[in-house]
DNA sequence: TGTACATCAGTGAACGCGCGTTCACTGATGTAC
DNA sequence: TGTACATCAGTGAACGCGCGTTCACTGATGTAC
């Protein structure tokens, strides 16, 4: 079958410039150097790949798949809060053990423009927020709380990735950690620090996008009126 | 006097250079663009910077005396976490109002290589805190609480920065600053949460590097003790 | 079953460009006698 | 005060390199009749 020759170069490739990229960093894998370490002339890239950005989008789903691999150990457990803990721990180990491929990621910043990596991730943040939200624990809005944790882990990783290895303190990433779930999340018992608003914050997240035997108006007006008493105390 | 001269071109490029990157990002300024941009043959970069990096480290260092700037507003106040608070609030905005300059300092990632930025700014929070542990009035040991201010607040500056500008909510900044000043400060009136923890930071911090009255085996012994107590409830 | 043709993954070699950098020089300014 | 010389900021032009990319091709594989 000639879709295993296909498959097999592209994997060359992929697996050559994951190496390049780790070893020297994204300057490193230039379309010339990426093609002398996979064994293949240039056109044969830009047959796979189109061009240049093709590829390193490719490389970036490659490691993404790596990712999301240790990821499927995170099956959702009866505590959703500790899932969002174990999430957290992941991010930071695996920005830990592939910086390079965690800088192309994450630490590719031009303005207005969001890392396709940053909204795949936040993507799954948001479904665990849900889950942590119907558990009647979030304190914040899903988006909101989705933000902070995004950013201070993604903060976090950078720092102890710059960090030189001999003064990388763990603690950072823990302590960090606790604190902003702690400001995010509520304790398991319900009703703790501010019921009203973690209860409507709850019943917001558990509403189907069709609201059966409201109009659309009601379902609306319910909506805004939740929302209203998510900021209530 | 040829002095002026002299600085009148290095003033020019500087101010070229700094414009290519605040308009096309760190790529769009190459030595030609600068050259160009400036009125000014190659040769006059490199008799005036060295080489590249040179040229980039000016004008970084260029940039930085903006924000410097703008924190000589920041003396001391009354409320040593109150400016915390300030730096923080300054932080981010000098990140928003110069994305592509914020993005050179603190967006680039080399793995164990901590950005000059960083680390300078990193000095400056260093004072603040000491001063927040003298009224005692921190939670944790001065370098701890430095390192987990500079990567949340630097996440969130990178995250705003990401974010569409449409899409940029402060709040995220405001919620977060709260969180971390929560959790790393105590409440004006001294021995609220942990009473002994907060006075051995702060007489920690208090003494001088020169102990009079204590031999140097003293010294250290009760260096270690109070650290010891530091982390005690 | 054999031949003619289409498909397509890959090769070999080159294109042009912008990059950082450097060589040899000019012309103005300051300095010594 | 005038001349000879040194200093030095800047010019004009070019170097070589690695980059992303593309052209024309080859040879193996699959397909139609």
């Amino acid at each position: 079958m000639s879709g295993e020759n296909f498959s097999d170069t592209r994997e060359r490739i992929l697996a050559a410039a994951a190496e390049l990229l780790a070893q020297g960093g994204s300057e490193a894998m230039s379309t010339r150097a990426v093609g002398a370490a996979a064994g293949v002339q240039a056109p044969t890239l830009y047959r796979l790949f189109g061009d240049k950005q093709g590829l390193i989008d490719a490389v970036i789903a490659y490691g993404f798949e790596r990712y999301l691999e240790d990821k499927k150990s995170l099956d959702p457990s009866p505590d959703p809060v500790d899932d969002l803990r174990r999430g957290w721990d992941l991010h930071v180990e695996f920005g830990l053990t592939h910086p390079s491929f965690y800088a192309l990621m994450y630490g590719t910043v031009r303005p207005g423009e969001v890392p396709e990596a940053a909204a795949r991730t936040f993507g799954v943040l948001i479904g665990m927020l849900e889950r942590v939200a119907r558990a009647g624990r979030l304190r914040l809005q899903v988006p909101k709380a989705a933000q902070m944790i995004q950013a201070t882990s993604v903060g976090v990783t950078l720092s102890l990735i710059t960090a030189p290895p001999e003064a990388r303190d763990l603690d950072l990433s823990t302590g960090t950690r606790e604190t902003v779930l702690a400001a995010v999340t509520t304790d398991p018992l319900p009703a703790s620090a501010s019921p009203l608003a973690s209860h409507a914050i709850a019943l917001e997240a558990a509403l189907p996008e069709e609201l059966h035997g409201f109009t659309a108006a009601e379902a609306a007006l319910l909506r805004e009126w939740l929302r209203r008493l998510m900021t209530a105390g």
